[in-house]
DNA sequence: GAGGCCATAGTGAGG
DNA sequence: CTATGGCCTC
């Protein structure tokens, strides 16, 4: 846009050259060379698009030059090789868990990049997480030989749009600058018009707001759209609520997550003429999981797609995990009519699974309806059937999974040792984390949680791209009022209260109001001195951003500082402070991977992961759904309890629908198994400080016979599990102990593990421990506890024993959770 | 204005 | 049971 005239012209006839090229030059050049990348890269940028429609228009259809067969075409299997070279028209790609399907969308890619059917630039890719996009980035890097630089559409569906609104933004009611909210941001907005509605927040919270509001997004409702039959949400103002937030948005020039897929949908609705533009860019459209999209994604690329319907969707929907989020299984399910005369190509050799764990998985997936279907199969050997434990609550799953961890890595199980980053623990929600992670600490075993919160919205992340956010653009008003009191300047309730009343009546940015009431004297002593200083540093700060003669990084460094914000944290002596130091020197880091901080932050508001990781091998622990895409040799998959799994409130929620998403969870966590996969449950079980039984899940019950192997727990069932239960866990008292056993699921259990030889070949440590330990501890004699470590046995009632420990003190113990200190095992 | 106490709530999680 | 948030007191 901005670019001397000469220059553009000089830059069209550059492009015009490279679309008259062959292909393979083309390739080899956009590849190999520095200059090439460098131009391309120039070509990509959203400025160009005269200089883009140039080149398009001047290039030949250089398709038929191909000489040399594309190297990539020879590792794939016929399914995957048909999906890859079918580019033209509508093409659905089902598939299968572990079927090779970024393989066959990477190859897909560069499929058309090397028979030069289109241009890196032409190729729509969208992706939901960075994650996948990077993945996808790097390897259609490798299999066209070089970093894709030139790849400016591949990406997920918010970062596409960003690009598009940023250029768009007017149409919009935008500046082209606008800011984009985090979910923090858009309840803190939320809570302040909820405030000034008069509404009780107590009773209609800021959260259930902001949920609703999404879920609309999601279906692409904007306020006027909103069907009459949801009026009732939220005290019946929901949509009332929703056009003010719409309309707060706009005058803080700020759009939330939702609105960067509404907005571009709505402008491609209302201008034809753009839409028609895009429509010639992205000659070819690729989509990643689509049965993962919403009503508005699915809009959104429907309408891009229109014209030349080159559209190919890749998804599975037996993995259809986030209806809560807002996704329709049905975007895929009606792929064919939504493009009539579409290929579907299936992809069903699996990659990853053992025969049993696939037989597993697709016996369990098998009892719902409406599925596409597929049947996946494999060339591997037969392996270890699915294995299934039950046991008494969950800390002794815990104990057993800690122990059975320890074990494979040993390789005492006469099999291969396999490395602990080779072991996951899948969880349905992430409050089961915690047995797990008490158990490993206690035990010593390494562990890392996937999806914790996340190091960006950290509070003190947060704070300091607030400062950041406002040297940027010191009219950032939500940036303001997060750190206008942190550090504490001050500035209560009160004087927040009239800077915002003086910025309101004086139409300006809450920094002038600030600075507006400092002059008028509304504001005096402390405050108004620190507020003044306040106000100057972003001032100070501002210049240092806009004159760009210092380093970024220093500056940062410098506005931390000298906003006290740095020193704020080295006075607190609470215990996180030194961590919260850590990460701000961390964020201050990561800053030298960009030019300035506008681009630092334009990446963070999109990209949130925390990718810090070092140390050694460690177990995984993660939700199923945080699980999806990744896959392990060894996996875990505990709590298989009905209510905790399929989630009681999911299937009160949505019914049957809800449970097939349960169901489709529990496909996804078998899936991720490439070798051993325990499903375990517990009888019993402490949710939220109070015990609870359950059955064990139904899912279990759908898990084919045949592929399932039955460990049997020591003390469980079989005789004398009254033993296991924990002393003072109020177990003894429950009455309903005997109905745990009276489900099918239970019978069947028993059922199988009868039918089982006496003595299996592998047996846990506690068995070989269990048999011995229930007579043969006398007065004095040392023993070790799990927990609780070395100690003396000082008592001994039954099967209970009171043992003086070394480090824990007195206990009362069940004699079959310690062993002998003196035999080693 | 800040710190402490009491009440309350508590799936899943991408951008 | 624990984390968070609002309210009340100093």
């Amino acid at each position: 846009m901005c670019l001397a005239g000469g220059q553009a012209a000089a830059r069209r006839l550059l492009l015009a050259q490279i679309g008259a090229e062959s292909c393979r030059t083309f390739c080899e050049q956009f590849f190999n060379s520095a200059s090439a990348r460098a131009r391309l890269a120039a070509m990509s940028s959203i400025e160009e698009d005269d200089a883009f429609e140039a080149a398009a228009q001047g290039s030949l259809s250089a398709r038929a030059m191909v000489a040399r067969p594309a190297p990539y075409l020879d590792e794939l299997n016929p399914a995957q090789r048909q999906a890859v070279e079918a580019l033209d028209g509508p093409v659905l790609m089902l598939a299968g868990a572990g079927t090779g399907k970024t393989k066959a969308l990477t190859a897909r890619i560069a499929h058309l990049l090397w028979t030069g059917t289109a241009r890196p630039n032409e190729i729509l890719a969208v992706t939901f997480t960075n994650k996948a996009a990077r993945e996808m980035k790097n390897r259609v890097g490798r299999l066209m030989g070089e970093a894709v630089e030139g790849m400016p559409w591949l990406g997920t569906f918010h970062a596409i749009c960003v690009k598009l609104l940023r250029r768009h933004a007017e149409l919009a009611g935008l500046k082209s600058n606008f800011t984009i909210l985090d979910t923090d941001d858009q309840i803190r907005l939320m809570k302040q018009l909820i405030v000034a509605a008069n509404i009780d927040e107590k009773r209609w919270p800021a959260r259930q707001l902001a949920g609703i509001i999404d879920h609309w997004k999601n279906r692409a409702w904007t306020p006027e759209a909103v069907p009459a039959g949801e009026a009732s949400a939220f005290n019946s103002r929901g949509v009332e609520l929703y056009a003010e937030y719409q309309a707060r948005l706009k005058t803080l020039n700020a759009v939330d997550f939702g609105d960067l897929l509404l907005h571009m949908l709505t402008i491609f609705q209302a201008h034809d003429d753009v839409l028609a533009q895009y429509r010639r860019w992205f000659r070819y459209i690729l989509v990643d999981e689509y049965q993962d999209t919403n009503v508005a994604q699915y809009l959104w690329l429907r309408l891009l797609a229109g014209g030349h319907r080159n559209i190919c969707c890749v998804g599975d929907d037996d993995q259809s995990i986030y209806g809560w989020r807002g996704a329709e299984v049905g975007n895929i399910l009606r792929f064919e009519k939504d493009f009539p005369g579409a290929q579907v190509i299936r992809l069903e050799q699996n990659y990853r699974s053992t025969p049993h764990i696939l037989a597993a998985a697709s016996g369990v997936i098998a009892a719902n309806k409406g599925r596409l279907g597929k049947t996946l199969w494999t060339e591997a050997e037969e392996g270890e059937k699915l294995r299934l434990i039950g046991h008494w609550d969950g800390e002794e799953e815990a104990r057993w999974i800690g122990e059975e961890a320890e074990a494979m890595q040993r390789g005492t199980r006469g099999l291969n040792p396999y490395s602990l980053d080779d072991m996951a623990i899948l969880v349905r929600a992430s409050h089961q984390m915690r047995p797990f992670e008490d158990r490993f600490l206690t035990i010593g075993l390494p562990y890392r949680v996937i999806g914790g919160p996340r190091f960006y919205e950290r509070m003190e992340i947060r704070d300091a791209m607030a400062y950041f956010r406002l040297a940027v653009s010191p009219d950032d008003d939500l940036a303001f009022e997060r750190i206008v009191n942190t550090p504490k300047r001050g500035l209560g309730d009160k004087a927040q209260q009239k800077i915002q009343t003086m910025a309101r009546s004086n139409g300006v940015p809450l920094v002038d109001g600030a600075r507006l009431l400092i002059e008028s004297g509304g504001l005096t002593g402390k405050g108004a001195r620190e507020l003044g200083k306040l106000i100057a540093g972003i001032g100070r700060w501002h210049g240092a951003v806009l004159d760009a003669r210092e380093s970024h990084i220093e500056l940062a460094e410098r506005i931390l500082d000298e906003s006290g914000y740095t020193e704020h944290w080295q006075n607190d002596k609470t215990p996180e402070a030194p961590g919260r130091l850590e990460n701000l020197k961390e964020l201050v880091k990561a800053l030298e991977e960009f030019e300035n901080l506008q681009g630092f932050l334009e990446h963070v508001a999109l990209i949130m992961d925390n990718e810090t990781e070092e140390g050694g091998a460690k177990i995984s622990i993660m939700t199923l759904h945080a699980a999806k895409g990744l896959e392990f040799p060894v996996v875990f998959l505990p709590g298989w309890e009905d209510g905790l799994f399929p989630s009681q409130r999911s299937m009160d929620e949505t019914g049957l629908k809800g449970l097939e998403e349960e169901r489709r969870l529990a496909y996804v966590g078998v899936t991720r198994a490439e070798e051993v996969c325990t499903v375990s449950f517990a009888a019993n079980r402490r949710v939220y400080g109070q015990w609870q039984s359950a059955l064990p899940s139904r899912f279990i019950d759908e898990l084919p016979e045949d592929h399932v192997d039955v460990l049997t727990p020591p003390g469980l069932y079989g005789g004398g599990y009254g033993a296991a239960a924990p002393m003072g866990s109020g177990l003894e008292d429950r009455a309903s102990r005997a109905d745990v056993y009276n489900s099918p699921g239970w019978k069947r259990l028993q059922a199988r593990s009868a039918e089982r030889p006496v003595s299996q070949p592998r047996e846990s440590r506690s068995m070989v421990i269990d048999a011995e330990a229930v007579s043969a501890f006398a007065l004095g004699d040392r023993v070790f506890h799990q927990k609780f470590g070395y100690g003396q046995v000082t008592a001994i009632e039954g099967d209970k024993l009171d043992v003086e420990f070394d480090k824990a003190g007195p206990k009362k113990v069940v004699a079959r959770f310690v062993t002998s200190a003196d035999v080693p095992f």
